[in-house]
DNA sequence: AACGTAACGTTATAGTATAACATTTTCACT
DNA sequence: AGTGAAAATGTTATACTATAACGTTACGTT
């Protein structure tokens, strides 16, 4: 039912189909228990957005909004950033700030910070589930800081973009 | 000559007026390093980001580089990112994707990472020197990763405003 | 001085996000 | 079913962040 780090297959080729489902199957369920209502365009967000493994931008979902909805007029862009802005309360996706786009969370309705490691070549993002790193920790407690949230983007070369680069070069 | 790690006191009281000395014998010596050019408006722009310990946002640096060059116009954007981009390269400043705003970097002529505590109330930010944490490290490997870049943003309290809320509340 | 290059000025525009207010939908309660 | 409050969405305008493109100036070399 909800979709666990260690099944986060970003960098591996496989059937998507799987993800897009467990991730609205977690959505319904992380919205029930919060009393909050996964509405059509909600959830049609949410599916735009776990369309790939890529972080996808505000406005790009903002066209993908108008393809899935024929005949309607195009939404407005607070309309795609409320839904974003309920997404990310829920923890159903995560912000990618180097990016500025948005990514599924594989792993909602577990406390979590946002730790990604991102392709430049492909911009396949893959989050990743680690503990606070203990020399992290060790400064903030040495800086006397108290830690409310922690972002972590960490961006190189995945496993196929980094075959295709040695074959080339 | 060069600003060490040890001696950020971003959160502390202190002679900050040795921060600015100190981040520009640095950047001169960096740059002299490179041989790369380092202009008045770049000193200009590097001196108005150290003015704190706060990143501060391009647009805000433009008002301040017209204050600090009365008579003369407003200079425009384009002037402060390209000033921007420079101090980026040379490893003098990062950018704190977060907040979309730019801080002197502590270490400069170091090979390091982006690693800062933010304080969320006062949005003073302290850079810190950390190696790349082993559970990272692990899960880049795990995942045939190829790590390039590492930006770790830490947002929190700092001392004082850790202080003045537990004083409050 | 003449040249080539790097830096900076200038104008216009792209890309990202939100404020403010109107309208519709939903749900609880009668 | 009818009513009203609250939540969600629609709509318009605008703020904020960043870059493209091209002209001009400043600099170092010959
Ligand atoms: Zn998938
Ligand atoms: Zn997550
Ligand atoms: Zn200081
Ligand atoms: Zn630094």
């Amino acid at each position: 039912m909800s979709v666990h780090s260690e099944d986060n297959q970003a960098f591996i080729d496989h059937d998507h189909s799987h993800c897009i489902e467990d991730a609205l199957v977690a959505a319904r369920a992380v919205c029930a228990t919060n009393g909050a209502r996964f509405t059509r365009l909600r959830e049609q967000v949410l599916t735009i957005i776990w369309a790939s493994h890529q972080p996808i931008g505000a406005y790009a979902i903002l066209e993908l909004l108008l393809a899935a909805n024929p005949g309607q007029r195009k939404p407005a862009p607070p309309t795609v950033y409320r839904a974003l802005d309920f997404l990310l309360q829920q923890g159903l996706v995560h912000r990618i700030n180097s990016l500025n786009a948005y990514i599924g969370c594989t792993h909602p309705g577990s406390a979590h910070h946002s730790q990604f490691l991102i392709c430049t070549e492909c911009s396949t993002a893959r989050e990743f589930d680690a503990g606070l790193p203990a020399q992290l920790v060790h400064e903030a407690a040495g800086a006397d800081f108290q830690i409310a949230s922690v972002l972590l983007e960490v961006t190189g070369l995945c496993p196929q973009c980094a075959t295709g680069r040695s074959q080339h070069g």
